[in-house]
DNA sequence: TAAGATAAAGAGACCGGTCTCATAACATAT
DNA sequence: ATATGTTATGAGACCGGTCTCTTTATCTTA
């Protein structure tokens, strides 16, 4: 009883070959796959670690070896269902070249992001993958580069920071999407995003931190431009963080004189927000209010009217950051990109076509 | 330029010594935080430390301390919101207690959770929480005992280990889902899960390996048993690992001549392709079929109807879990037990009352 | 002012692997 | 028989921290 009264200090190398009685370097050969060792010791080795039940201590492998096999990954929110279906494609790409993944979160916050990086570069992963909540804050990751750890971004991209990233092609999506809402007729639409208003109104799109909201953003009041349509930036809506707040955004926007015939949501779990103002405002989709949400999340199928959405191909995302990642620690030679995963848009029944 | 070409030797306390003329002990000693040294020499090399931009290796540091301050997860699915949102409330409970998470995934077959946990009793992580694939399989979870790191099982119990349990109240769940049912008048339910249907058919409860299965469907046949209904054994359905499979079972299911009335989802993503069966069937919820679904999933509240489910305050399960487990490596003197967290039946819109 | 107590800094072993280098044993060539 | 090469094993340094033990400097107190 009480097993684990006595910690029991674990079987080490020493103790293997103690028991094999040959010495500790040629244990470590036998147990460490390396080196040459002639087979009827490589036997006895082998039988005294069974009989032992020795696991190796990959905490003192990787010190010596200075390789963790560790990727860290620091994502936004793990609940949502955007990066957790990241991290399962980050997680192929790493099981399938023997890595594995620690994931950490930030909360979209940037304190948090920093002493995240820090922690894993502390764990001494072998390669980073980091959603950064803000473009204009990068001390910790350009020291992450000078550590000479290999980093790779993702969902945003970071144009000053030198390094790889693999995001969603956004600007072009909201376009699609955008021009797809025209195309129905719709001549007021609204893009709504839970990135934090910082003192309520949007007056400068070059300002926004993150590169994945500011292209959508300038996608779309890019087409309205064009289309000639009147103060695009007066219909981009930001703080829709909570269903509360989501609520008061949806509820204003829809009570101006000139509302907006067509919503357009920055990601799924807006797009759900969204969808439950709607119904608790008695409002029907399509026909009072046409929506479009971001990621093609579970709920967005079995609604009534199940919901068009813009398929970021999330999953292959992760696996394209994972992959990337590792040819980087690998040290294959590749110059520094920004990939884009295409995007598409998925009709299904919750944008109506407008009488012209 | 190229900075990651000079892989660039970490910065080590004999660095930081070194630069502030002090012996590598006193260096480490305020890097470290511990022993005793002089504010005027600790303003050196916390001075030194910054310039060089020290960062400590914490793989060193866990190696002579022995200590990792890290708790090792092993789940199913992370892309299944049951397990994201489980992860989330271990993260909680960790980072409040200054521990870090690795999550590994076992996918639910055996082979993987049996790697997975030798993985991470590599890395010598503090603890481990598991969701056993299994629970007829404990060579590996008995080994993590006898190498002395505490272990809570999430979610399955297995009694013939003497470790800590964190489960919902399943069988609870289950015979409170079932009786409402049956109080609304339903004679004919059945039990739909996604559980591998070796051979087909269910023939003996017992011998189910996953004891919140087990429990959930003891409790089922039980009230129907109880009720006085006939044949229950033949309305638990296994095998809805997909939703071609889902579209099979219960193709089949409701084309039988004693048809249930009222299905019950063993978790929300079966409760998904249920749903989703139902709907390609073109049968109305609740008016042809009633549902219950486990788990208080995104979808279940937007659907037409909302979906009556069975609440399992996940969070609290994981956050409980993480929690136990800390105690745990902290030493703190408790019984080992099995903690249940009871569960709750959300009314909403998906079961019908049969006249009667 | 010398003896003892106390505080601060240094020296070096240790954790458990990896890996370089030295050595021993044996085979082949001259 | 001696020189040379090849191969298997052993000895021990090293990774970057922690931590014990020793030494040195400072402070009391008689």
């Amino acid at each position: 009883m009480e097993d684990s009264a006595h910690p029991k200090r674990a079987v080490t190398v020493a103790d293997v070959a103690k028991a094999a009685k040959v010495s500790k370097a040629t244990a470590a050969r036998v147990l460490g796959g390396y080196g040459v060792v002639s087979a009827k010791i490589t036997d006895q080795v082998i039988a005294a670690a069974a009989a032992l039940e020795y696991r190796p201590n990959e905490l003192a492998r990787s010190m010596s070896t200075g390789r963790s096999a560790i990727i860290g990954v620091v994502v936004g929110d793990i609940e949502n269902a955007f990066f957790s279906l990241a991290v399962r494609g980050i997680s192929d790409a790493a099981r399938l070249a023997g890595f594995n993944v620690i994931i950490a979160n930030s909360g979209e916050e940037l304190d948090a992001e920093k002493s995240a990086v820090d922690l894993l570069i502390g764990k001494r992963v072998d390669g980073l993958i980091v959603t950064p909540a803000r473009c204009d804050s990068i001390d910790h990751l350009q020291h992450v580069r000078r550590a000479g750890v290999p980093l790779v971004l993702f969902d945003r991209a970071i144009p000053e920071l030198d390094v790889d990233a693999v995001t969603g092609d956004d600007r072009d999506a909201a376009i699609v999407a955008t021009r797809y809402l025209i195309g129905q007729g719709h001549r007021r639409l609204a893009y709504v995003s839970a990135m934090d208003a910082e003192g309520g109104g949007l007056t400068n799109i070059g300002r926004i931190s993150n590169s994945a909201v500011r292209e959508r953003i300038e996608g779309f009041v890019g087409v309205l431009t064009e289309a000639g349509l009147p103060n695009p930036l007066h219909y981009v809506r930001l703080g829709a963080t909570d269903q509360h707040h989501t609520d008061r955004v949806i509820k204003r926007l829809l009570s101006e004189s000139a509302a907006p015939t067509a919503l357009l949501a920055s990601d799924s779990l807006v797009g759900l927000r969204i969808f439950k103002s709607l119904q608790s405002l008695g409002l029907s989709i399509p026909k009072d209010v046409s929506m479009i949400s971001f990621l093609d999340a579970d709920w967005t199928s079995v609604t009534v009217p199940p919901i068009t959405i813009v398929d970021q191909r999330v999953y292959e995302m992760g696996k394209l950051a994972g992959e990337r990642l590792i040819a980087r620690i690998e040290r294959t030679p590749l110059a520094v990109e920004r990939l884009r995963v295409s995007t598409s848009l998925v009709l299904r029944g919750s944008v109506a076509t407008i009488g012209r």
